[in-house]
DNA sequence: TTACATTAAATGTAAATACACAAATTTGCT
DNA sequence: AGCAAATTTGTGTATTTACATTTAATGTAA
């Protein structure tokens, strides 16, 4: 049963539909869980994984082109999300040194302790109805169906 | 390597982290496809779901609310959702007999003749990268993620 | 150096979305 | 019946998004 159940629907065309339907579902009910435990601390799902990039790269800078690149979700507009996130200052934008047109981002402490924060919360164990083995296991299917598995 | 790769990200937190971010990224991979195919015949990837729910209920007729349950992602506002598909004749609106707060919604014959144009671009052959023994797999899976699979 | 293409970021805009709330109808309770 | 609560859809509004365009800086080649 499962998503047939969820979206009561009792039939799909083939197993690739069911399982495109099921992705959808899936990622959709993972972002409200995320989005709902963000929204107390006044960001959104994009800011929150925006910060997450700045830190990984934490204290290097990251351009705004390169946070386009790797944004899960490749929005339209990285510029007014940094914007959002200044606004709030949580990250630091200067005019890069060696090319004039870029800028530089780097996450503050403030963004730091935020995120901090927020890895506390574990939301992931929202998750623990899987093995770590076949957290594994999911992750390189998923490769495999995009193709990218080598 | 494959997500590690594509958005340039050398290390996860845990297979919890990994898998959740490449949840995110294979369903933007996967919209990312059906936006571009559905794009030129002029419906939006929400539009086209609404259209396979009221499908899946031909010639009976479904209430906004139920499409609101049903739709994947789930939308603040079926209502001017399907005001767009009225304006586009893929569907008709009519007052419920029985119920004069609720609305029935059908899908038109031009309806389900575009969804019949869209069934025949077969972009799912895109998944064939997994076996349908895997797809079935992955679907149990992301079910067992969720924690409805029994 | 000048001309022209390319790149990076920002902006204008129309459309879509989230969220709160309003209006109409039905349901349930006494 | 009468009235409060719940249900269903629609609307107002601020935010976000997609997409095209603009501005500024850099690269390249004559």
């Amino acid at each position: 049963m499962s998503i047939e159940k969820d979206i009561k629907q009792t039939s799909f065309r083939s197993p690739f539909h069911r399982l495109v339907v099921n992705l959808m579902y899936t990622n959709n009910w993972v972002c409200d869980h995320q989005t709902r435990l963000l929204k107390p601390h006044g960001i959104t799902l994009q800011q929150y994984n925006v910060l997450r990039i700045l830190r990984g790269q934490y204290p290097n800078p990251v351009k705004v082109s390169d946070i386009t690149e790797r944004m899960l979700d490749k929005m339209s507009n990285a510029s007014r999300l940094v914007d959002k996130l200044v606004a709030k200052k949580l990250v630091d934008r200067t005019e890069c040194p060696s090319d004039r047109r870029a800028v530089d981002v780097v996450i503050t402490q403030k963004g730091l302790n935020l995120l901090k924060q927020l890895d506390t919360q574990q939301w992931e164990d929202r998750l623990k109805t899987l093995s770590e083995d076949e957290a594994v296991q999911l992750s390189q299917m998923l490769d495999k169906l995009r193709g990218s598995d080598e």
